[in-house]
DNA sequence: ATGGCATTAGGAAAAATTCCCGATGTAAGC
DNA sequence: GCTTACATCGGGAATTTTTCCTAATGCCAT
């Protein structure tokens, strides 16, 4: 098997080092580019084009689920794989219906993200088995959860909007308008059947895409 | 200089794996334990007594700072450092308080790893610069508990806000005018350094005053 | 009694939100 | 092919909320 060229996206510079040791005890990987953000991450991946992009999806600024759209949306078969500290069913199949090949939590096994990797490269998809799990569930259940129905860009606003972000903030970090930012928020709301910010923040928290 | 026996606390394996890796890329430093959690973290202190203990704060369970203030309680001399995701003033001083000889964020280059670890084996303590200046200023500012300065009037309405009333709610519950609560709203984020009611709710939560 | 602070509000300007509408593009289905 | 549905994007206008400024009242302490 050739090498595996991997570009490495977190804004942990620490957790980054540490991945990029960790990979480089196996031959078959080569880390060919790291950077902290989902600009970077979408500037370099035109540069380098790797077999498999390793995506923390919490970042300052463009958070990891709008990198992987812009990325999908320009390299329609790069091959992303989310490494993320958020063991959660929405943030996982959000992911993955943006277009990511594989999610895994940081508190799963160094074995495991070589597996997951070694699987992407293979054309395959790799979802932590109870994340899948978590997902399944979620999807069998009729009670499916709010966060359920609200599509990609809802969601990803939804999240910002969590964060404290506010809409020109938002609407800067998507490059689009605020105006339309602000109609967004009215619709999660109603969708959501929330009455104002605060009741979105606790939805957040309960769902564990932000904590306190 | 002798080998500096050290323990990793993180609740991500992968994170984990990969300091463990970095670390031993340098001869001086050997990973004698590791483990997920502040009970084991406690637990397994006493039975290896690593002269460091790298520490994450946040991990299901008994976080990281009741880890330090348990382990501190019984070994006084044990020597802490903080490696978390928060570069944040609160939980810095908080964690230092407790008795942890370093705090630095995971978002800093590898080689402050380094550099903390050789700093805190000297005896000595090591601060990342950018949470040492966030510490000072709060410091000069304010010395109590940020809820601790709001006034009666200020504190109930700062709980009822978070709780997700709006304002002629509040003006209706106080039997005051529903302007002067908007008023007040202003005040207590400014008060508190909050620039919106998101960043609120999340205080409140923290405070411990709600619950999501 | 006098200065400080808490409590109460109003007025005016700025900002955010809501509700309306329409324009695209794309994917699914007949 | 054509239609239907929905996601995405934003303008217009009315409404609501937030901010900033000002000021009156009462209370407490030195």
């Amino acid at each position: 098997m050739s090498t595996i060229r991997i570009m490495l996206v977190d804004d942990h510079a620490v957790v980054r080092a540490g991945v990029r040791r960790l990979l480089e005890q196996d031959a078959r990987f080569l880390v060919v580019a790291e950077c902290g953000s989902g600009e970077r991450a979408y500037q370099q991946f035109g540069e380098y084009l790797p077999d498999i992009t390793v995506m923390d999806l919490s970042m300052p600024g463009m958070g990891g689920m709008e990198a992987i759209c812009r990325i999908i949306a320009r390299y329609p078969t790069a091959k992303l794989l989310v490494l993320s500290m958020h063991e959660n069913a929405a943030f996982a199949s959000q992911a993955l219906k943006a277009g990511a090949r594989g999610y895994l939590a940081k508190n799963g096994l160094a074995e495991e993200l070589i597996g997951a990797l070694e699987s992407i490269a293979n054309g395959q998809t790799y979802i932590n088995a109870n994340i899948s799990q978590k997902i399944t569930q979620q999807f069998l259940s009729n009670e499916d959860t709010p966060l359920q129905q609200l599509s990609t860009r809802e969601f990803e606003i939804f999240r910002l909007l969590a964060e404290g972000c506010d809409s020109n903030l938002i609407a800067t970090t998507l490059s689009i308008s605020s105006k339309t930012v602000a109609n967004y928020q009215t619709s999660i709301k109603q969708k959501l059947g929330l009455s104002n910010s605060v009741e979105l923040v606790r939805l957040a928290i309960r769902h564990g895409l932000i904590d306190s």
